[in-house]
DNA sequence: ATCGAATGTAACAAGGACAGTTGCTTCCGG
DNA sequence: CCGGAAGCAACTGTCCTTGTTACATTCGAT
């Protein structure tokens, strides 16, 4: 499959609403992030409400409203912004019940599950220790 | 997405001809592991049949012919398995370029990667403290 | 009160991945 | 040379993702 850009997407919107807002504009329309991030604004917008209902961003609607940060860019870390966005598991199981006759269609599915948490936990942790700032900062190196 | 399900089958299918070698017999068709698996013989010859490229598994033709591993399953691991029958990245870049214009965009690309590599690495390094011979002693406890 | 700008959201199309199925070809032991 | 099994190509149905258009909703500014 070609694997779920979704996280980039969230990760370049917020690294450009905290550029902004270290600039002075403290709120960003979905074409302005668009923009930056070459895609079409209500893919944005889509991503932003995920983040939006996960409380990383707030939206503010009417006339001159945008999308600004919802709490400080170094208190948002990358898996914050996966759990948002990402609600499927990286494995998934036998897509129908394998055979239970079988010793090994009987017991492999709770191994397995084990196994794949323990991986997806290390993925995960390995996401956690990146924010949004950090990100930001080696983009601006 | 509906993830991948190609490494549960894989598994599967090791563990079974392991067991299966344990009880004497080195050679199983693809319907017979298909039986296990419940899904359908060819689904079973195109996943060993990625095991077999990476040598994991060999094939027999002919009258007689079958599957069986191809070194011992403690010497296998789950990153071997994930690496042969899963080619796709864990996670992507943008799909279409970014605007270059903006500098989130002309630098974000090679922060991401570097960060996805570390989290694909933290995936992998946890694949690969399993076997297929610890898999299936635990299926059989 | 109305206008306009922006979000929210539904509907849709194109493209790709995947599981599953059928049918045919190739191989090779007996 | 026969038959069983792998190999493989083609096709279907389903689902996900990206992208697009269109429209309803919200709300500050005038």
């Amino acid at each position: 499959m070609a694997a779920n850009s979704r996280l980039t997407i969230a990760a370049h919107a917020l690294a450009w609403l905290e550029l902004a807002r270290r600039r002075g504009r403290e709120v960003l329309t979905s074409d302005e992030v668009a923009a930056s991030v070459n895609t079409n604004a209500v893919i944005v917008r889509r991503s932003l409400g995920d983040l939006q209902r996960a409380g990383l961003v707030t939206a503010r609607r009417g006339n001159g409203a945008g999308f600004s940060l919802g709490r400080p860019a170094g208190e948002i870390t990358l898996l914050d912004v996966w759990l948002a966005v990402s609600p499927e598991p990286l494995l998934a199981l036998h897509s129908s019940e394998p055979n239970l006759q079988c010793p090994v269609g009987r017991g492999i599915r709770p191994v397995l599950t084990d196994l794949y948490d323990e991986a997806t936990e290390a993925f995960r942790a390995a996401l956690a220790r990146s924010t949004v700032t950090g990100v930001l900062e080696r983009i601006l190196e």
